[in-house]
DNA sequence: CGAGTCATTGATGAACTTCAAAGGGAGTGG
DNA sequence: CCACTCCCTTTGAAGTTCATCAATGACTCG
């Protein structure tokens, strides 16, 4: 992708809080334009990170949180005896690194998934402007209250449901969060191998490929290779066993 | 157990945040005696709540967040459909309800496991007062951060590890945060069924209760009910898989 | 003391993993 | 630009672990 049009390039780094398409997903919602200009401030662009570059890892010292700007992010931590564990996928306007807030360091590792870029956002900083701006601590209080939502709904999807039920919710997830982002809901690329899915969800691949085409022979999804098409939601949620 | 004796009963509601033995496990941590003394104008004690009653329940408007002073809790949440998931136990000094920050509404409920008492601390007040104590607002991140840690490392345990390696790390984690509170890390008794455990470790209570018989036999633990003894504290690691 | 909950143990079966092999796709280097 | 290679994905067959069903025993609390 070329940046011929520095404007509307999802990886250009000029962009400031205040002009983001993403704003009202991320850190500044509920912000003044005042406000934005503080965090602006703080903010650091980076360039784009390519592929299978990382972000930060585990054991390293915790210095800032990460907005993703564009492309998709895996975080995942390793156990002594070396075995990977995918904690979580980020996308655009979410925000990560937060696992290092507690003890100072990194308790996991976040890659990208794909060329990306991040706004870094140097905790100290954050803490400070958090003190004088209320609303700026209330919103990242809620971030992090969304975090340990997010991860107590894992918990239930991981220690109740069917291995159909874990990939559909995860399909799910993502079409919404697309859907949020003003991007199709129903037509997707995933950015992560059927090997991260089936890690993130306490799978083995050949059990999440075998979800998949079950799921394309009952004609809820199409499926070819990473590029995912819902045909029916409605069945692709009860699937999942939501409403 | 009666009062007789106000300094020293564990449901005491007199003792404030500077006299808490719990101190240093609980908010307070990080904070000089005068910066206590103001978190302690903003924390309610309330009366003691029998085996069974609820602190707060799902759905209900989030406005305050409970620091356990004696007892014990569950955190669960209801599905549609009814059934239950056990997101958390929490045991004296613990900070639970922060799953109701992000929403202002609680998306899990809390109910006594036995006869406990809690510190209850208004989020507003909690807000304003970090606004003003930056060593409260750091330490209130971290315990945030701390909570998203420990459902992270829980996801990992569902995702990839057997049943015998769920309920050993159960039991250890209950030892550690047992001997942070100086008490027996090898003998302890559980304030929950079975059944919870089986519910929070993704397995069915059959599992867990064989799972119980399986380690005794081996002599790793002594299980007596709910009274549990560590025998072989590095065989029950290894049996949990860490180091 | 009795009723009901909680815990234990056994037998059976289902869901997912593991092992194995072969078929695409994307990227690289000749 | 094509061919090669490597990784990702798919599919099949066999094996494990844990859930389910069932029954009995133990404890707790009115």
């Amino acid at each position: 992708m070329s940046c011929a049009e520095p404007k509307r390039c999802h990886h250009n780094q000029l962009v400031n809080c205040g002009d983001c398409r993403l704003g009202p997903l991320c850190l500044p919602i509920a912000l003044n334009t005042a406000e934005i200009d503080q965090l602006d401030d703080i903010v650091k662009r980076g360039r784009p990170l390519g592929k299978g570059e990382h972000l930060f890892r585990q054991a390293e010292a915790f210095g800032a949180v990460y907005a993703v700007r564009s492309g998709s992010f895996k975080a995942y931590s390793t156990s002594d005896d070396g075995t990977e564990q995918v904690t979580g996928f980020y996308l655009p306007g979410e925000i990560l690194g937060m696992d290092g807030i507690s003890s100072l360091k990194h308790c996991s590792s976040a890659v990208a998934l794909e060329t990306s870029t991040v706004c870094e956002i140097p905790f100290g900083r954050l803490e400070e402007l958090s003190s004088q701006l209320p609303s700026l601590q209330r919103r990242f209080f809620q971030i992090m209250g969304n975090e340990i939502t997010k991860d107590q709904q894992m918990l239930t999807l991981l220690g109740k449901n069917s291995a159909e039920e874990r990939v559909a919710s995860l399909l799910l997830s993502i079409s919404s969060r697309n859907h949020h982002r003003n991007l199709s809901p129903t037509r997707f690329r995933l950015s992560m191998s059927r090997a991260e899915i089936g890690n993130y969800m306490g799978l083995t691949v050949e059990t999440v490929s075998r979800v998949f085409s079950r799921l394309q022979k009952q004609e809820v999804i199409g499926v070819d290779n990473r590029e995912v098409e819902i045909l029916d939601m409605a069945k692709l949620k009860s699937v999942a066993n939501v409403t």
